[in-house]
DNA sequence: GTGAAAGCGCTAACAC
DNA sequence: GTGTTAGCGCTTTCAC
C-alpha cells in the first residue's frame, strides 16, 4: 500500500488543546490582539510554527462577513491597454492587502456581465473594479445591492466613481499636432466604436478639426478592431475613399504599425508623404520605423488609483459615513517622435 | 487586512419560510437534486426569483470543502507570453466552472512566493496554476500539503504535472532555418537567463550550431529582457563583440523589432546583411519591416491545458485513485516571413 | 419527498 | 488576560 497522506488541514482548536489555552486566545494572536500576554502569545506561536497551522480564510469571512478579495471585471488581455490597468490594479491591491479574482466577460452581453457579476458575489468580494469598456446600460440589475464598485475606462456612471484617460483631448492633441505640421487632409482608424474610448478619441479628432476649420467627413473614417492587421486594412480603405488624406490619426500603436507597413508597401513614405500619430505609446512604439509619434497615457496609475478608490469607497461605507463619488480623468500627453 | 462588511443578503432560510418549506428543500433546489417535487421545486424557485436569494458561496465552500476558485500566480501581463497565458487559463477554467484568483509575484524571493501561496491556501483553492517562470527550487515548502498544482512554462517539477512549449526545439528550429538560408555567423540575444524557458532557447540554439559543425562561443551571446530597448542594445554588443557576426536568433519579437531598428540605423540590410528570426509570432510580427521570420507557439492552447489537466488532478484526488503526472510539452512551429 | 439536528472553522460578545 | 457561548449560512446525515 502506498504511504496515504491525509493531512487534514489543523484547525485553530487543535492548536488551542496544543497549547493548552482557548481556540478563542488562538484567534486572539492570530489577529494581533493586544489583550495577550506575551507568555501566551510566545507559546500559542511557537505551536502554531510546529503545526504549520494556517487559519482558514474561509471561516473567517463567514463569521466577520468580511472579505480581503475584490473582483475585476475586464477583458482582452492580449492587448496593451488592459494588461497594463491589470497589473497597476494588481500592484496597489497587494500593497493595500486585497487580493484578486477574475472575471474575464468576452461577451458583451448582458449575460455575461450578470454571470461575472454573480460569480463575485458568490465570494463575497468587497469591492469591484468594473474595466469592461463596451458601451451602454449600467451593467448592474440593481434589484440586488452589489457591492461597492469602481469603473474604469468607462462612460461615466451615474452616482459611482469612474476613472478614465482623457481620451479625447489625448486624440485632439494628436490631430492638432498633425495640423501644426501642415498637414491638410487628416483622417482617423478607430477603435471599435461599441467602446467608449473609441468613441472619444474620435470625438477628439474631430474637435481638433472644427477648432481648426475644417469639417470631419464619413469618408476620413475607418474602424479598426486595436490589430496591425486593422490598421493596414483601414489606411487601404482610407486612401480609397479619400485618395486625397495626406496624414492619419491611428487610435492604437499597433494599428498605427499596421498603417506604416501598408503606407511602406503603398510607396508612400511617412512622414513626408503621410503623418502617422499613434495612441498608447506602447514600448515598441519607439522602435517603429519610423519612430511613432504618439499619445501616452499613463494605464498603470490608472489601475492603481482605482483600486486606491475602491478602498476608500469601501472604508467609506464600513464607517458609515456618506458616500461621495470621485469621478477622475487622467490626462495624456503627446509623446513626439519621427511619424508626422 | 483591509476587510469589509457585506450587505445584508437574503439567506437560504428567509426563502424557505416565504415558500413554507425547510432549508433542506431549498438547497436541494440550488444544487438541482433530484428528490423535490417538481410542485415544490417550482415554489421555491419562484420564491428564490421573487427575492433575489443569491447562495452564500462562503458558507458552502465552508461546509463542503470545496471551492470553485483556482489560483494562478504568475507575473508580467505586459508581456505577449504571459497574458496569453492567462487568457486560455481563464478562458477554460470559465468553461469548466471556475473561477480565477490571482497572486502576482513580481519579486522572485521565497516570501514573495510564500505570501501568494498562503493567501491562496487561505481562501481554500481547489488547485493552482503556478506560472511563475524563473528558475530555483520549486517554491513550495513541504511542511504544508499544498493544494493540486500544476507548473507551467517551468522547469519540470517532480512528482507534478509540468507543461511547457519546447523553447529547446522552437530555437533549434530557428536557427537551423538561418543555417539553411547561408547564414555564417550566427549570434543569439537571450532573454533573462534567469528564467528556465530563456535558457532552454539558448539550448535550442547551441544544439543546432554544434549539429552542423560549429562552436557556440561567448562573445554570440548577449542577454535582453525581452524589451526592444534590449533587443537593439543587445545587437550593437553583438556586432562589437563579434563582428563577422552575420545572423542572430532573437529569443522574442519584442527585442527583435529592437534589432531590425538598429540594424537598420547602422546601415545593415535585412534580410541580405543580416538575419534575424524571432520567437513567439506575435500578430505584430507579420508587420515588422521586414516581416518577421519567427516560431510559433500556441499559448493560449497551453493555458487551457493547464487547466483541464488541473481539473482532472483534482477530480482524481477526489475520487481517491492515485495521482498520476502527466508533464507535457507543446511543439512550436517556424513561421517564414522576410526577415532571414 | 421532506424536515430536524448537527456542525464546517472561525470570531463577536460577554463572562469572570 | 482568558474562557465560554453562540452562531455566521450553508450542506450532510438520518430520521420519517
Amino acid at each position: 500500500m502506498p504511504e496515504v497522506k491525509s493531512h487534514r488541514r489543523i484547525t485553530i482548536r487543535e492548536v488551542a488543546a496544543q497549547a493548552g489555552v482557548s481556540a478563542q486566545t488562538v484567534s486572539r494572536v492570530m489577529n494581533s490582539h493586544p489583550d495577550v500576554s506575551d507568555q501566551t502569545r510566545a507559546r500559542v506561536l511557537a505551536v502554531i510554527a510546529e503545526l504549520g497551522y494556517r487559519p482558514n480564510g474561509i471561516a473567517r469571512s463567514l463569521v466577520t462577513r468580511r472579505s480581503p478579495l475584490l473582483g475585476v471585471v475586464a477583458s482582452g488581455f492580449q492587448f496593451f491597454g488592459p494588461a497594463q490597468l491589470l497589473t497597476g490594479i494588481e500592484q496597489q491591491a497587494r500593497e493595500l492587502g486585497w487580493s484578486l479574482i477574475l472575471q474575464v466577460a468576452d461577451s458583451p452581453t448582458p449575460q455575461a456581465h450578470e454571470h461575472a457579476l454573480a460569480q463575485l458575489i458568490a465570494q463575497n468580494v468587497a469591492g469591484i473594479i468594473w474595466a469592461y469598456p463596451e458601451l451602454g446600460e449600467r451593467p448592474f440589475r440593481s434589484h440586488v445591492q452589489p457591492p461597492p464598485t469602481v469603473f474604469l475606462s468607462m462612460a461615466p456612471q451615474p452616482e459611482a466613481a469612474t476613472l478614465n484617460v482623457d481620451n479625447r483631448y489625448g486624440a485632439r492633441l494628436a490631430t492638432e499636432h498633425l495640423i501644426e505640421r501642415g498637414y491638410r487632409h487628416i483622417g482617423i482608424i478607430t477603435g471599435p466604436l461599441a467602446l467608449w474610448s473609441s468613441q472619444q478619441r474620435k470625438l477628439g479628432w474631430q474637435d481638433a478639426l472644427i477648432a481648426n476649420g475644417r469639417t470631419p467627413l464619413k469618408k476620413q473614417v475607418a474602424e479598426g478592431d486595436w490589430s496591425a492587421a486593422s490598421g493596414a486594412a483601414g489606411l487601404r480603405q482610407l486612401l480609397r475613399q479619400y485618395p486625397k488624406l495626406d496624414a492619419v490619426f491611428v487610435s492604437n500603436d499597433q494599428m498605427a504599425l499596421g498603417v506604416l507597413k501598408a503606407a511602406d508597401q503603398l510607396g508612400r513614405r511617412v512622414p513626408d508623404d503621410l503623418g502617422v500619430v499613434g495612441f498608447d505609446d506602447i514600448p515598441e512604439a519607439a522602435f517603429f520605423k519610423p519612430a511613432l509619434t504618439t499619445v501616452r497615457h499613463d494605464l498603470l496609475e490608472l489601475g492603481r488609483l482605482a483600486v486606491r478608490e475602491l478602498h476608500r469607497v469601501i472604508q467609506t461605507q464600513q464607517s458609515d459615513r456618506p458616500a461621495t463619488t470621485t469621478s477622475l480623468v487622467l490626462q495624456p500627453q503627446l509623446i513626439v517622435r519621427e511619424s508626422a
